[in-house]
Order: structure tokens, then C-alpha cells, then sequence
DNA sequence: GTAACCTTGACACGATCGTGGTAAGGTTCC
DNA sequence: GGAACCTTACCACGATCGTGTCAAGGTTAC
């Protein structure tokens, strides 16, 4: 037999066997199914319950989280929606009179641009040290 | 004065003031402030908070969900770790043994990463031109 | 200069999340 | 056919989220 039932994957992966339907439950990881209804975890599904442990330590995530990227990811009016009302961020109305206020929109902005490229350096050369 | 203190943009946009503070605080809506420290809305956050409570009522979001939509769409490292792991769900090479497959995630891995780090960097550059 | 407003911080409280347990019943396999 | 496993469906419980309210003190504007 090459795939799990539910309490030996969560033996090998570190889940609870409750965690293992909670997950499934948001769709992050579907099993396969028995013709008796029994949840068959194959070496795919097994790797992914791994890196999942993985994703949400390393950023601090919760379950819920990645759940909601994947509900993003699969739903196209979801996710254009929220980007656009994302990137509308330095919000700028044509007819703005503030200088002060653009001029500081786009320190914050260097800032952030600034510090997104510092933190992806960092990150990036522990991850491939790591690995 | 054109800007508004925060118990009237609460009134024009239908939150609380303790909401709009919760707002702030979670990077979605932050409004210059006084020399006092006043918060001071202007016409852009204004409409920002407006579409953002229609954000939230089409798509059934709760606020930390946009907080960290927000924090994908800063941090690459994190949003392309994310994406990376999602995008493993539908098509797993389904005759791959377990060790090749692992190894092509674990290159994949790496090139995403590598690539974030260079995109920070770029985007950062022109963010600043168009600016 | 004072009334009205704002600031941060703390306590509170229902709702949801992450997690465990248990019960009643079906499946696998020797 | 029976032991060991699985299923779904509940109840529970601490932690966090969303939201309100209050206190002590600083700011604004007339």
C-alpha cells in the first residue's frame, strides 16, 4: 500500500490526526478517499503536509492565512478586487493641493519598497544556507 | 483646514474612531498626522476607508484578511513562498518518484526566491522614476 | 484660558480560531 | 466475525480578533 491512512500520516508529518480533517476542511490539503470513505495520503500529499509545518513557521502564518491565499488564488474577482483597492494604497486624487502630504506618500513608499528588498535578501540567503 | 480629525471621518465613513485606529494600526489606512499628533484624514483616505468597508461587505473579508493580503503584496519572500506552495496542489506529477519530485521543488525554491530578491531590488528603482 | 476635541493605554466581552476529546457508527483485514 | 482502525458530529477551552468604553493627559481653536 502506498498511501496513509489518517493517523499514520499525522505519525509521520507531525499533525494531529484532528488538524489533518481541519486542514482538509479549508481545502489546503485533500486527500484522496477509500471506496469506505477512508482519507489515503500519498507521498504528494505526505511532502505537502511537511512543507505546510515549514510555510507556517518560518513566517509566522496561521492555517487561516494560507487558506485565505488560496480562496485569492482561485477566485479571480476576489483577487483583482483586493489588489486594486491595494494598490490605490498612496492614494492621490488629482486634485490634491498638499505637497507635503505626496512628498511623504513617496517616503513611505521608498521606505517600504526599501525594506521589502532588505528582507528578501536577508531571507533568501538563510533559505539557501538551509537547504 | 481640508483634512479630517478622526471622530469626523469616522462620522463620513461609517466606522468607529476606535475601528479607524485598528485600521491604522494594521497598515490599511494611515493618515498623516498633526504637529499635535492629530490624525488627519484627507480626501483620499476618506474614499479609501469607503471602498474598503464595500472591500469587506461584497466578498465577505474580515479585516486581517486584507492586512495580510497587504503584507503578501509587501514582503515577496513571503508572498512567493506562499504562492509556491499552492501552486503544488492541483497538478502533482502523479509518477514522479517522492526524491525527484522534492528536489525539483526544493530548485524551484530556490530560483523563486533568488528572483523576489531581484525584483525587490528593481522595483524599488522604479518606483522612485515614476514618482 | 477654557471647552471640546484628540492621544495612547487598559479592561471587557462576544465571536471565531486552533486544538483536543468523546460518542455512535461504518470499514479493513486477518 | 472481531479487533483495530476509520468516519462524522458534537462539546470544550484557551488564544486571538473585532469592537466598545473608560481614564489620564496633551492639542486646537475660539
Amino acid at each position: 500500500m502506498d498511501a496513509l491512512t489518517i493517523n499514520e500520516a499525522a505519525e509521520t508529518t507531525g499533525w494531529s490526526p484532528r488538524m489533518l480533517r481541519y486542514i482538509e476542511r479549508m481545502g489546503l490539503v485533500e486527500p484522496e478517499r477509500s471506496t469506505g470513505g477512508y482519507r489515503l495520503y500519498g507521498p504528494g500529499e505526505l511532502q505537502r503536509l511537511r512543507t505546510l509545518r515549514e510555510l507556517l513557521d518560518e513566517h509566522g502564518l496561521a492555517l487561516g492565512e494560507v487558506g485565505f491565499a488560496r480562496r485569492m488564488q482561485h477566485d479571480d474577482v476576489l483577487r483583482t478586487t483586493v489588489e486594486e483597492w491595494l494598490e490605490a494604497e498612496p492614494s492621490r486624487p488629482a486634485h490634491v493641493p498638499a505637497d507635503d502630504w505626496l512628498s511623504w506618500e513617496q517616503d513611505k513608499h521608498e521606505r517600504l519598497v526599501a525594506e521589502a528588498a532588505r528582507r528578501a535578501d536577508t531571507t533568501a540567503s538563510n533559505l539557501t544556507e538551509t537547504l
